[in-house]
DNA sequence: TAATATAGCTAACTCGTTTTAGCAAATCGT
DNA sequence: ACGATTTGCTAAAACGAGTTAGCTATATTA
């Protein structure tokens, strides 16, 4: 690589002192500088194809212009988030016009030697976005209270920490109450992931609740547990499929996992939504392409993204932090794993 | 937050000066340092929980100590990737180890405001690794004339970058040799993305050399064109069901792609593999849940991302760039979307 | 004992910016 | 015409580390 232009170069070639080329390029108000050295300095910026060194400049204004995004779940399943791309996404756009970039860094919580306090400690990033927290997660915590900038997409146990997310518990809701619609008195749930993580608990919320209010039992026996994988799905589905009597219907709270559970029906040769009905959660780029088309909740990752983006830098550049969460709304999405009302009716006919 | 604790700090705290602070801290060799003063300063380093700054010793390094992943797809489409996030893993992985930080940009070709070489010129990263770049990529072929150390994940028609990357022409020679051993004869193809990019190019050579080598007619009108996304596949896969005469195989590009055509052929009551054979590449982490499990190459994702951060560094810690090209083997996987050769005997028999 | 070497430390410079304080010349007001 | 203001610019300090050159006291050598 050839040496760097710097400001000083800039200065020298257009006669003039380093401070007035800051001044110029930087547009700084109230510093008088005449037209005409305002354009010899811009001229030979452009004529040397100066950028002023992000490091220098972070150096003196005490900023790193660097989020952090940090993905805190076990490594190796991390990677089953096939929303992640949308949500980074997302994030980058408005990163990029806000003159910020994006720190991509997977911190597991057990990790000892990496941990999200040391990437404030050694001044890497500004802020944080952290996606998929335990719900008991203390380092956040402790974090938040000693003032750091942190967005959480996703929910812990601890009130006024600022996040972005959907509301599980009534999207969950929303897709149970669908089966129910359709019919469905004995339905099944198989979790998205561990109860740790606050997105599983509110959904086996949001399930619990739809059974309740509609009048019929909740029951605990018919509850199994993913792991964010299709192995897991596919396994839990095969529990299910061991239970004395069938349910007809199951809601699987993430599509990933639903993509193994319905691995497992097709290899028992139970039909869909004919024998079962398989309603879904997450609405990953492929569910509108299985067989059958999954219907599922629709969450808007991108947007999801775009919103702790914005709310970390505001909170960056106005020192004002968030007052309240943003939690995006869902869509259901029907397509054909669950059946129609009318489809169904004339299956029992049959 | 607090303010940051700094080697002065650290310095005045232990009663000794800066310099010899930073002498204990890094380990300097050949500069002596009494076993006193040296557990004085480690322990209030300790005590006052001293981090260096990151940004100040970029500055006085010439370093930052941040590699740069660039994605350079078309932003709707870059996320089609399911590997992407694999990709990734590998590559955190192997800077977190040398203590390096991973910077995460998309920046598609025609961006004008964004571009590979302002990363280098602001400064903000030692080094890039560029994910997906057309084939005809100038400004990569500019910057590695500077000598900027870029590492692609893929390749371009250009001599000596280094790249990692799969061998694509023999990956899908392997996968169409694997649909003629079964005794297809009628094989169509539906590309991964446009010939842009080199490795939709160089998987249509080697369908068109296995054919070739197989002795089989290579006919240009039983290939189709897949842009990474299902629906592509979609539509892909009902031009050819509007054939005249059906072809008993499909080699589909890209798993992603294959989806949408499993898809059409579903929505037409045409099973598979009994009716027509398909098979994938890429080996997303879905394939092998989708009914019918798919038959693909694998490609070593995380591997990728490894071998690309591992080279990338040596290249910036022992300033030695890569001598040549890191060729990754891929796996044919054989699952069910093919059939056997026994069983499309049985069928024909039929 | 005087000259030299070594152990153990530190002052001061460097990196490339932004920003504060201030200086000289031109313009203004009366 | 003389002080006050404004215009147009710059010198120098700051950010927080790493690093070079050198200083002082003690130990070693001749």
């Amino acid at each position: 690589m050839n040496k760097r232009t710097t400001a000083k170069d800039v200065a020298e070639a257009a006669g003039v002192s380093r401070t007035t080329v800051s001044f110029v390029l930087n547009n700084v108000e109230g510093m008088r500088i005449s037209e005409e050295t305002r354009q010899k300095v811009l001229d030979t910026a452009e004529a040397l194809n100066y950028h002023p060194d992000a490091t220098a400049r972070s150096m003196v204004k005490g900023k790193t212009f660097i989020l952090g995004f940090v993905v805190r779940q076990e490594p190796d399943k991390a990677y089953a988030d096939l929303l992640l791309p949308e949500v980074m996404r997302g994030i980058s756009e408005v990163a990029g016009e806000h003159g910020y970039h994006l720190l991509f860094k997977p911190v597991p919580p057990e990790d000892e030697k990496n941990s999200l306090t040391t990437l404030f400690l050694e001044r890497q990033v500004d802020g944080l976005i952290v996606s998929g927290p335990l719900s008991n997660d203390q380092e956040i915590v402790d974090l938040m209270t000693a003032n750091a900038p942190i967005i959480l997409q996703g929910r812990i146990d601890y009130p006024n920490i600022p996040s972005v997310d959907i509301n599980n518990r009534k999207a969950a809701e929303k897709a149970v109450n669908h089966l129910i619609g359709l019919g469905h008195t004995r339905i099944a749930m198989i979790t998205n992931a561990s109860l740790q993580y606050s997105s599983s608990k509110d959904r086996l919320n949001g399930y619990r609740r739809a059974l309740v209010n509609a009048g019929l039992p909740y029951d605990e026996s018919l509850v199994f547990y993913g792991n964010r994988t299709p192995d897991s799905g596919f396994h839990a589905m095969k529990q299910i499929l061991d239970l004395g009597i069938h349910p007809t219907a199951v809601f699987i709270a993430s599509d990933t996992v639903a993509l193994g559970s319905l691995n497992a029906l097709y290899q028992n040769f139970i039909r869909v939504p004919e024998d079962i009905a398989v309603m879904g959660f997450d609405d990953i780029p492929l569910s509108k392409h299985l067989a059958p088309p999954l219907s599922t909740i629709h969450i808007p990752a991108h947007s999801l993204g775009w919103n702790a983006a914005n709310l970390l830098i505001k909170w960056l550049d106005n020192n004002e932090s968030p007052q309240e969460d943003c939690i995006l709304d869902t869509e259901i999405i029907i397509r054909e794993s669950c059946g129609s009302y009318k489809k169904r009716e004339e299956n029992t006919r049959i």
